[in-house]
DNA sequence: AATGTTTTAGTGACATTGTCACCGAAACCT
DNA sequence: AGGTTTCGGTGACAATGTCACTAAAACATT
């Protein structure tokens, strides 16, 4: 039983001792959500801890002015734990975790999450290497946006985004909304980076010709 | 006893039961650190968890092309915990805690911290609230990098670093290391808002003449 | 007191990025 | 086919970052 159940799916998790995972499976339902969908967000705060089984979570911030950037994404292996706790307590925040395909994931209620927390050591440390984790990714984030320049940062974020395959499908808002920047800036990123033979682009779709020249431009540190 | 060990110094620990925070108190020690000391950082990870007492410390980042940015500061009455956690996590990681001032701190070993966490509700929630309370603040500060106007930054922590009263120690390289920018945009911001009235400079110091233009500036969001 | 050194701040030229007000083309709808 | 929406392109200009250099203030030393 214990083998099949979801938790063998974490890194983290399936090293904990089997009455503990039982105990986690017992106490989670697996939800299933659209693509697109508001998760979770400003006036609809979670009301349970969500561990992703499949698909991925963007987690993002509208400022009032209108400009967005993309604070993080949450893949399946890894859990909403940080993004869920910040929210229950700050329920004001503005942060919104929206489907980007579509998602299932196991949810376990706040206080079985609280329980294990305090009985079990190994899920005590997922939680907290989840928590550093992500603190350690905003430290970085951070440094990127204050001092790293927009090409080599674009440059970085198509190779990602490609994720070994040949084309992107990504509008010039969408990458500027991933960067924190202007779709003006992309625009014209983007057309030097087609003028080098780099990339070829149609609407809506990014194609990769040349990936090393972004790979060289994004591993430029200077 | 307890109503006089150092846990009724912090908000989040004082609510505890008594045996709790006696417990704390005998499996701690005071530590004393002069200021401008660089308490934890890269090749030198903490082996305690820090409770400041008094006194404050300056959590900052230095990136390799020389850029400085001041992610956060610690002050009295919270606790170093999740940057030490982080610490702990990736050791290579490079940011580093300088203490500002004179700094007194309750340091108490992972050993003890992993215990309470798991035996005390209260200490559990403290340390959350903690983790959460700085997520968010990293939030709005990747959106405020990004987003936010650099006269408009500066003038919000000028108010700040002033803290009512009507000097500040400061140079402009230090200003500019607080907002992640440059001297010389620094210098040149300063030289109008001294041009407007609102501020004096002299060598390491700026007076503030008129706070209400300050704040004006600093609450605008556009 | 005179001298050299370090720290701090000022300056102009220029590059990069952000903002604004547009325009036109492509996709979508009916 | 015609209308609508979304997407991308463009030029002018503003804000910010970078570079190379200067000068003044503070400090240290003799």
């Amino acid at each position: 039983m214990t083998d099949l159940n979801w938790t063998s799916r974490f890194d983290g998790l399936a090293k904990l001792d089997p009455k503990t995972r039982d105990y986690l499976a017992a106490n989670s339902k697996v939800v299933k959500v659209p693509a697109k969908t508001t998760i979770f967000g400003p006036g609809k705060s979670p009301q349970n801890m969500l561990f992703l089984l499949d698909g991925t979570v963007r987690v993002q911030q509208s400022s009032d002015s209108g400009h967005e950037i993309v604070l993080y994404r949450i893949h399946a292996g890894e859990s909403c734990v940080l993004t869920t706790a910040c929210l229950l307590a700050y329920e004001d925040y503005s942060a919104e975790g929206i489907s980007k395909t579509d998602v299932s994931a196991a949810a376990i209620p706040r206080k079985v999450f609280d329980e294990l927390v305090a009985t079990s050591d190994g899920f005590r440390n997922f939680v907290f290497a989840a928590f550093s984790k992500r603190i350690t990714n905003l430290f970085l984030m951070i440094d990127e946006v204050a001092f790293q320049r927009l090409d080599v940062r674009l440059a970085h974020k198509l190779v990602e985004l490609a994720a070994g395959a040949d084309t992107i499908a990504a509008t010039h808002q969408n990458l500027a909304a991933e960067l924190g920047t202007a779709r003006e800036v992309i625009s014209r990123q983007l057309q030097e980076f087609q003028r080098r033979g780099w990339i070829e682009q149609s609407r809506g779709k990014i194609a990769i010709l040349q990936r090393k020249g972004l790979e060289n431009l994004a591993q430029r540190n200077t």
